[in-house]
DNA sequence: CGTCGATAGTTATAATATGTCTATGTAACT
DNA sequence: AGTTACATAGACATATTATAACTATCGACG
């Protein structure tokens, strides 16, 4: 194959971006993670991470159900809403409020809310990393004398691939 | 009547809070702006809007709903769900999306997004007004080249009375 | 190999939200 | 007043999101 012939197939996300080993990555972070919770790694809790992680993109849990009817029998809407239930107990994925969709979490081990970069217009999402925003908010609920719990933080807008140059 | 009597009877927010001057002022000023955009504060849009401000909790729409058959008749969810809508265009009313529930703005001409500190004790919630927000998290964006539209902010916990001393 | 708790299947229903069509109200113009 | 046009709201149907409650099965451990 010449370097001028077609061209690998690439993600729309980032042509930098191999998705596959992200995805696995985040598979074996969470089998990780579970045997150290002691809390078993099944396989419908693999096959519905497997599908959120499919895109950097909020999930439904109706589609995940469609998805995952084709993969497996008796699935039903609450065995979607348990499964992630328990993955959102352990921080392996996200609920993202704004949207009722669901996105995998990268670094599932550090105790954290997520906040969120939402574009609107292709739907892609990421998580940022900035320590900061946590600390912002509680300065700013401490004016308030407002003590914190969770976080829900969401930002829609145009990611760089999308906005205007 | 003596200053020993019966008390007054107290919002359970805070002894200081009138809270029928809170929503009279939430309502005028609701007329007004209506007024200066050419849009008709309707009877319905007024009750709706009064209801919604009840409150400082947020209202849950078919809670509204059943609330607005009681003083109209023909009430469907098209109906709060429609006048909500355009309560929200005006920014008279912000969505609590980790709640799907309704609550007033008191800065209604104020272009923004609403921040919103939210306890999980007592359910009142609060518009924060601390405008570095926004620039915090703006940012943050810009180390992504993210353009943020809006934002959803919406932060759990305990408020002031309700947390321990 | 039996039992106990965790996991998942099954069925039903609740809670939240939207689409579409029709009727009515109000303003603007004649 | 009569007519028109558009905004508002009523009526009805249905889609989407989420939970409840009960039963069956699986798998770790004694």
């Amino acid at each position: 194959m010449s370097k001028t012939s077609q061209p690998k197939r690439e993600t729309e996300r980032n042509v930098e971006h191999d998705h596959s080993a992200c995805v696995q990555t985040a598979l074996a972070l969470a089998e990780k993670l579970c045997e150290e919770e002691g809390e078993r790694f099944t396989g419908l809790r693999r096959q519905v991470l497997e599908l959120v992680w499919a895109e950097h993109k909020p999930a439904k849990a109706y589609d995940l159900l469609k998805k995952l009817s084709d993969i497996r029998s008796g699935v039903a809407p609450t065995t979607v809403y348990r499964t992630l239930d328990f993955l959102q107990e352990r921080g392996l994925v996200h609920k993202i409020e704004s949207l009722n969709a669901y996105v995998g979490c990268s670094q599932p081990n550090a105790e954290h809310s997520g906040h969120f970069l939402i574009c609107e217009a292709c739907s892609e999402i990421k998580e940022i990393e900035n320590s900061e925003i946590s600390a912002w908010l509680e300065k700013a609920a401490q004016d308030e004398e407002f003590k914190i719990k969770t976080e829900t933080v969401e930002l829609h807008g145009l990611c760089i691939r999308c906005r205007p140059a």
